[in-house]
Order: C-alpha cells, then sequence, then structure tokens
RNA sequence: GGCGACGUAGCCAAGUGGUAAGGCAGAGGUCUGCAAAACCUUCAUCGCGGGUUCGAUUCCCGCCGUCGCCU
C-alpha cells in the first residue's frame, strides 16, 4: 500500500494517477470534501476521464445535504482497502485530510468512542465558558489537550466522558504499512498553484455548480458547504461582492488550510518528502509496490 | 506659490503626555465522530530633525512625503 499525502495543489492527484495506471492500481481518496456529490469543481475531484482510467475510491459517497464524518470515512476506507485487496490490487492513498488519512492509517479505534446526538445537543447549548471547568474535573488528561476555549473540540470530548462515565479512552491499533509519500513545493510555488487552481475552478463554472447548490437549498451550515470558495461564489452571485473579491477570499482560504495541513502531516515521522518541482517520486513508488 | 488635512507593522486602522487597541495578511502550532471544521501562539517603539517636559507616538518649530482646494 501507497500512501501520498500533501498539500492541497500540489499534485497528488495527478501522481497517484500515473502511479495507478503504471501499477494497474486503484486510488482511495482521503479529502473530506470530495466525498460530497454536486461539488465537483470546487472540491477539485478527479476528472470523469481519470475516474474511467482508474478505479477511484470515496468520491461521491455523500449527499452535501447529510452528514459525512471520520468515522464514516474510516468505515467506507477500510471496506474499499479490503475489496481492493481482494482483488490483488495496488492501493494508492491519496489525500490531504490529515484526520481522515490517519483515522484510516494508523488504526485509530473511533469507533470504540462512544457518541450520542442528545448528548451532544445538550452540552452545545450550555455555557462554553464551565465546558472546560467540567472536562478537567472528569477527565483532567483530556482536559490538557484541549483548547479551553475551542468549544466544539470541549464539548466532544465531555460527549465522550459523560457518557462513559469517566476518563476518555484514548485507544489506538497498529498503523497499516505502507510507503508515505509527502509532496511539499516550494510555499511560493504551491501559493502560484493555489490561485491558478480557483481560477481554473471559475473557468470551469464554479458559479453554476454554486447556484445548482444553492438551488437545491443545501444548509449553508452543513459541512459539505464549508469546502472552500462555496460561501464566496455565493456572495458574489448574490452581487454582495465581485469576481475578482471572491477569487482573492477563495485563494487565501485554501492558503491558510494548506498550512494546517502541514502541520498535520508535518509530525508524521514516516512520511518521506518530495519536492514535486524538483523531483518525481514516480519510480520510487513504482519500486516499492514491485 | 498659497491654504488645509494627513503621515502609526505588508495592508486597513484605533489611541494616549508616562514606553502603542483591533482586523486582514504572514509565520508557527493543536487535533481520536462537524477536520476544506474548530481553536491557540506569534508579529511596530508611532515619516525625519530639533524643542518643551522628569517623561512625547501624543504639545511646539522646521523638513520631507501624500492628498485636497486655491492661484
Amino acid at each position: 500500500m501507497i500512501a501520498i499525502v500533501g498539500p492541497t495543489a500540489s499534485g497528488k492527484s495527478a501522481l497517484a494517477m500515473r502511479a495507478a495506471e503504471r501499477l494497474g492500481g486503484e486510488i482511495v481518496s482521503a479529502d473530506s470534501r470530495q466525498v460530497y456529490r454536486r461539488m465537483d469543481i470546487g472540491t477539485a475531484k478527479p476528472t470523469i476521464g481519470e475516474r474511467a482510467r482508474v478505479p477511484h475510491h470515496l468520491i461521491d459517497v455523500a449527499d452535501p445535504g447529510e452528514r459525512y464524518d471520520v468515522l464514516r470515512y474510516q468505515r467506507d476506507g477500510q471496506a474499499a482497502l479490503a475489496s481492493i485487496r481482494s482483488r490483488g490490487h495496488v492501493t494508492l492513498v491519496v489525500g490531504g485530510t490529515g484526520l481522515y488519512i490517519r483515522a484510516l492509517l494508523d488504526g485509530l479505534d473511533l469507533a470504540s468512542l462512544p457518541h450520542d446526538p442528545a448528548v451532544r445537543a445538550r452540552l452545545e447549548s450550555e455555557d462554553p465558558a464551565t465546558l472546560h471547568e467540567r472536562l478537567r474535573a472528569i477527565d483532567p488528561d483530556a482536559a490538557t489537550r484541549v483548547d479551553p476555549r475551542n468549544a466544539r473540540r470541549l464539548v466532544r470530548y465531555l460527549e465522550v466522558a459523560t457518557i462513559a462515565g469517566g476518563p476518555v479512552p484514548r485507544v489506538r491499533g497498529a498503523p497499516i504499512p505502507a510507503l508515505r509519500i509527502g509532496l511539499r513545493p516550494p510555499r511560493e510555488a504551491l501559493i502560484a498553484a493555489i490561485e491558478q487552481r480557483v481560477r481554473a475552478m471559475v473557468d470551469a463554472g464554479v458559479l453554476d455548480e454554486t447556484r445548482a447548490l444553492v438551488a437545491r437549498g443545501v444548509d449553508p451550515r452543513l459541512p459539505s458547504m464549508s469546502a472552500h470558495g462555496y460561501v464566496h461564489w455565493a456572495a458574489h452571485l448574490r452581487g454582495e461582492i465581485d469576481l475578482e473579491t471572491a477569487v482573492a477570499l477563495t485563494s487565501r482560504d485554501v492558503r491558510a488550510y494548506s498550512r494546517r495541513q502541514m502541520t498535520w502531516f508535518r509530525r508524521d515521522p514516516a512520511i518521506r518528502w518530495f519536492d514535486p518541482t524538483a523531483t518525481d517520486p514516480l519510480e520510487d513508488i513504482v519500486e516499492a509496490a514491485a
């Protein structure tokens, strides 16, 4: 198994495509927004043609109107891995969503953590200022791991602690052995690539795509609609900002995101890094797969 | 040439006679069911020179620059 990781627009997909075609492999996407249907251009999914040439998994598996999350990703991903293995094909996990990659490859036992929408809803309605205090009372160790002001994370920890009636279990299985390739272009090159990608989205019709999503009445608060750009494209469609501004804001969001992605990948010592503007890791991948 | 206003971090911008809010951008980081999310940290001695003062970014003078109006 091969994993190709890196920030947005670093060239992961293209590399994965070449590797998959060369090896007769299949691609498993680790991207939290490409799972949604009807969000093709804005999430920079592989094209129909590419998907016809190489089997892709975990793309278009959810409706924009529903919530997809790590646990579902982990289950779907493990199923995909198993089916590819049964076919005897090489698996290429490709992505940018650090948590998803970790859930799939590092053996996190997410399913063992309890979940109860009612408990969560109750916690969310409470004063966030008291949440950290309460977590510290139940699980001092977990309390040190969450920022006191991060209400969303606090709620989740408390949700588990409340249901479990004690400290949050911290279970971790064995990582799946895989060659991990990281793509890290020079920052300036990445920034240029990001802007270029955003402009290409406009040319490809993100505005129409956004119009269609808005017309379907997809709730703007859903995770799907937090995919980069859509709020700005929508604002432009409403006449609130001009197109250049929408492009600039979207590029900015993606830039900031790419930095956060890197903090996730940088701390994985198993990743072998390449500057794709200088070196092509394809042969290393082919060799490792052989 | 005259009159007026302004000159605070890369950008926008508040402010005070006692050593400078905030926002954006930038950089670094956290992360076990929303993760393209949520959150944290970090980043200036206030155009230049002189004066008044215990002390000036804040007051006064000059210079430079920008903008506006006038001739």
